[in-house]
DNA sequence: CATGAATGAGAATTCATTCAT
DNA sequence: CATGAATGAATTCTCATTCAT
């Protein structure tokens, strides 16, 4: 009968649980089929619960796909702390950005994707896009290189510009990979090495 | 009533506008409030038809949709005059297609933008996608970079690779620039000579 | 093939029938289960035509209610050729616009009672009911009190006062009756008669 | 645990209040949305209970409206002692009723509107309106117009019918007043000496 | 008694598509 | 070929009510 405030009561956690079980069946079937061609109906059925209750932990099916970023957003910052251990001179820098990016998409992939769709069509939501997910990447490269730079390792001309470049090269293959091509799919590694040599020919 | 093969009748001429007319209103209507959420009645007006001519041109509203991808697949190729006629090393290689791509975007931009958020989500249209649009542009990039490894001027490791690498950074800085991303629309050129500067550093 | 700019096409004809056949059946519906509880289905069926229908050619289901409104008012305005014709003095004044009022109401009471309902919780019809039921009849009972007295006639003191209290007592006895009170309905002429004796006492 | 049968015990009196904070919560909301547009769960939060306890203490939110009809029938006959203080000739009696009408109104007014407008639409409802509000009331008021004629005062022809009279007269001028009419909301007594001038002119 | 999470039966509205004219 | 009225299936969201705790 006892309850801290900090532990989660027995309602909160079954509250939370819900959540996320609703959220899990939304990702899937938003995976498989598209945001807008998802229907409340199957989240609810993959859910298990019924379709009320659904509005009971979400204001809208929009909600849906906005809670489903802000996981995106959690798992990019989870990667920071293993980011902060990335050392290296230029090559292995790369090499472990695409092994990460990688591991990444790998895990969340599916869900990258319905997001990019929808964001590439609904302007407030991209601009929940940039703030949540594009700029805090941004920023994370970029001081990566700023600070390589000042270990003298590399010296690419603008923090912010190869940040950029990084970064879309990075969303750009995993756009293609989304599309089927088999060549970035099957040879991530090979790719890294390929860049690893266009950017440090000598 | 007789007609030759060879030169389009009248009607034959007038049915082709009428679909290009109804393919530019679907395209301005879908590049507005993307893909399923443009209807078919909007769509009319604005080519300034009946809903019904629409189905007299077009199986259905997705096949709108293809025949926007067609067009862009089109619009691509016509750049292939241009092309081949990039010369130069490796740098101004570059600059070229930088400058290239940009020019295409700001002309296409719109249905590439409709088209990509579609593609990602809807696995036939990937495939069609793929062969129409990714497909070529691979093949061009590879043989651009293999011409140029011939010509001894810059020897990337594998043409395969490297062309998807500069189709994703391509690929990318396209998809955050419709995201909203200021820096990568109002930079381009600084972009371009950045990107120089990492791949040719020495 | 020639068309009159008057007379309405065949197709305009078609629509207006269409509408009206909606609305008819909106009336019976509503009439029967009040707004709220009334579903577009339901009216669908009895006007027999798709539910989809209803929406080309109304708004909303709200925008049915309005529609009903503006019969209503259309039909109080129909009375005024006749109300034009009462005279006499003030006694037959009241028998003549009790009598009218009955029969008034024996063909759009149905329509009154279910407009009433929602004008009274409804702050925005409320406001529309004002300006195109309410102020209306005001103003023709005002006109004719007006008219009386300067016949000499009667000499109600205050016309707009009076004729609040006349259009008060007529929809009174309208809400009254159409609650079940079987006096008001089954005596309607001895009311009349009742009051006349209280406004012309002497 | 032994209870008389006389004094409410704690938990009696507890469940009265209980219930009457929900009633009251129930008229609040009522009153601001309508009947169909309030939803137990506002109902419960006004309340401060939750929105089972409704239901500990109302069969259905359709009761709550019968409960509130209740209450409303209960502030009339407690207006009844008042009542039959009331004395004067015609003229006076005329300025008592609507004067003690007004007070009845800005109290209960929010209360009758809703119900009205229910009532107007619900056959069941509709019953009961009859039995507990606007029979009495009808009573009341033949009971005093006969008082009267015994007295000499006044003898109005019937006093069924002319008990109808006033009371269709004072429910049209609220159902007016609601509906947003200035002047009977600010010249309510103006309008009683219109009525006493009406009904007295000699 | 109190709670409030879960329910699920609707209900209004949209829209791609058809077809008679 | 052009039209556009009609369709009706599909979808999101609401809310009174229940019941296990």
């Amino acid at each position: 009968m006892i309850e801290t405030d900090e532990a989660p009561s027995r309602q909160e956690r079954r509250a939370a649980t819900r959540r996320a079980q609703i959220l899990e069946a939304a990702a899937q079937v938003f995976a498989q089929k598209g945001y807008p061609r998802a229907t409340t109906a199957e989240i609810a059925a993959v859910a298990d619960v019924s379709e009320g209750t659904i509005y009971n932990y979400f204001e809208s099916k929009h909600d849906l796909l906005v809670g489903i970023m802000a996981e995106l957003a959690q798992a990019l910052e989870a990667d920071e702390g293993f980011e902060n251990a990335m050392t290296g001179d230029g090559a292995d820098f790369l090499r472990q950005l695409m092994d990460r990016r990688r591991r990444f998409e790998d895990e969340n992939g599916a869900m990258l994707r319905v997001v990019l769709s929808e964001v590439l069509v609904d302007a407030h939501l991209a601009g929940h896009y940039n703030e949540t997910l594009a700029a805090p990447q941004f920023a994370r490269l970029q001081d990566h290189i700023q600070h390589q730079r000042e270990n003298g390792k590399t010296a690419p001309a603008s923090p912010p510009l190869t940040a950029r470049l990084l970064s879309a090269l990075l969303l750009g293959l995993f756009v293609e990979r989304m599309l089927g091509d088999p060549i970035i799919n099957e040879r991530w590694e090979d790719l890294a090495e390929a860049l690893v040599a266009l950017t440090t020919p000598a």
